[in-house]
RNA sequence: GCCACGGUAGUGUAGCCUGGUGAGCACAAGGGACUGUGGAUCCCUUAGCCCGAGUUCAAAUCUCGGCCGUGGCCCCA
């Protein structure tokens, strides 16, 4: 009898399992230096919370069931909306501005394929309370230099919801309609969306909004955006935000980036500035990090409060960054013969209390055994324990060059601390 | 939910088309030869046809279904 893991799911080996721990301090190391402080939330939630910030079709991408007492309940699909909800509970009336990060497994029923699993890792970080650009530029600066710590090629796009939704507004398409229509910008299908704005009667505005999304560059791009919006004045106050935030992202030394208005994302609950980046070189899910400006805490029954915040594909990122690992120093202490295990396991539990960390030969194998199976398993040095103890001292070998020397027991730890 | 390709010891593979000999090889793992330097060499051992049904005297091999994997669509991180 044999059990195979469930579809879209991973182990991970101790090797992979060490560069999964280093990305995830490197990456948390970066969030708290921007002052962001760690939360954590339940793996699972009531499934209302999730369909109501993303509606009843995403039940069918979830993990959804009812527990003994029949109450429906969904694995997250992510964090923002958990994040929210804790915030509405519990911290509505913290000191603003609130800047959280998380980072955990996030469950999705999807079919698997490159970069995509079903149950999948996310870090990101919500800045709760503010609006201004500075505080939207934050945020998309914090994506960005963790993506240039880890030397990723990447691209950056930034866009406005805003800037496109007060347009359809401008020409009488509902709220409604918008959601739908941002949803197919979103997925590249210009065509379905100009269709359906002719049947909304702003057919009109189809041009427009094709050069709209069409648009890339740097922040000069936003003068010919100017021209194409001329007349509809709530699209351009959108607009005029967004170049508000391109200026503060100079300050913060983001320069790399392209305006983007395509970019729509599809939820509905982002507000103005949304961004996403890419790593191209991932193929087919190539995107590694997504965010924006949202409002969200009044579908959770809270008061209104202006958020930003992204979420990195932590699995994705762990792709990208094809880091090697550091060589590690690995101990292990070998007994020769029976009679010095004693003083072996003494040494081995020295060399613990004294901060290095260290594994013994348990399999009282010849020294020739010994020796080829700590290079087997990426042992660095090794300690023999034999005769010499009689003067004090045990043989430390480098397994990687070769050399031997004895030193003295107790002055073992020093030595060892600076190999 | 859809499409393509795939699944043989722990890993990598041969065999499959053309059904029929104890399913072969390499590496890994465990033991020994061999008493502190043999990270070697030699020998031994462990361990496999993804699951189920069908066709057949006979299935790793052919057919169907399922499961899982890889990549793509969709969606997203």
């Amino acid at each position: 009898m044999s059990f195979q893991r469930p579809r879209g799911t991973r182990d991970f080996l101790p090797e992979e399992m060490r560069l999964r721990r280093e990305l995830e301090q490197r990456v948390c190391a970066i969030f708290r230096s921007f002052g962001y402080l760690e939360v954590a939330t339940p793996t699972f939630e009531h499934l209302e919370l999730i369909t109501a910030k993303s509606g009843e079709e995403i039940v069918e991408r979830l993990y959804s069931f009812q527990d003994k007492s029949g109450r429906w309940l969904a694995l997250r699909p992510e964090f923002t909306a958990p994040v929210m909800r804790m915030y509405v509970n519990s911290l509505q009336s913290a000191p603003k501005p609130l800047r959280l990060y998380y980072f955990g497994p996030c469950f999705r029923y999807e079919r698997p394929q490159s970069g995509r699993y079903r149950e999948f890792w996310q870090a990101g970080v919500e800045l709760i309370g503010s609006a201004t650009p500075e505080a939207q530029a934050e945020v998309l600066a914090l994506a960005d230099t963790v993506l240039r710590e880890l030397e990723v090629s990447y691209e950056l796009h930034v866009g406005s919801v805003g800037v496109l939704r007060k347009l359809l507004a401008c020409h009488g398409v509902g709220e409604e309609e918008q959601v739908r229509i941002m949803g197919m910008i979103d997925r590249g299908e210009m065509l379905r969306a100009e269709d359906m704005l002719k049947e909304l009667g702003a057919g009109e505005v189809t041009a427009t909004l094709r050069s709209l999304t069409e648009l890339r560059g740097g922040a000069e791009v936003l003068e010919e955006a100017a021209e194409l919006l001329r007349g509809c004045g709530d699209a351009l106050k959108e607009l005029h935000r967004l170049g508000e935030v391109l200026e503060a992202l100079e300050w913060y030394g983001v320069r790399e980036l392209r305006v983007n208005l395509g970019i729509a994302r599809g939820l509905d609950y982002y507000t103005g500035m949304v961004f996403e980046a890419y790593v191209p070189s991932l193929g087919a899910e190539k995107q590694v990090c997504g965010g924006g400006s949202y409002s969200l805490a009044e579908v959770f029954g809270g008061k209104p409060v202006p958020t930003s915040g992204f979420a990195f594909g932590f699995d994705r990122l762990l792709l990208a960054c094809s880091q090697k690992p550091a060589q590690e120093r690995r101990v292990m202490v070998i007994p020769l013969g029976v009679e010095m295990l004693k003083e072996a396991v003494g040494i081995a539990g020295m060399l613990r209390s004294r901060g290095v960390s260290c594994e013994l030969e348990v399999m009282r194998r010849r020294l020739g055994k010994a020796l080829a199976g700590a290079d087997a398993r990426g042992v660095s040095h090794v300690v023999l324990v034999g005769e010499e103890l009689r003067q004090g001292k045990v043989v430390l070998r480098d397994m990687h060059t070769g050399e031997q020397r004895e030193v003295k027991v107790e002055s073992l730890p020093e030595v060892l601390s600076s190999a």
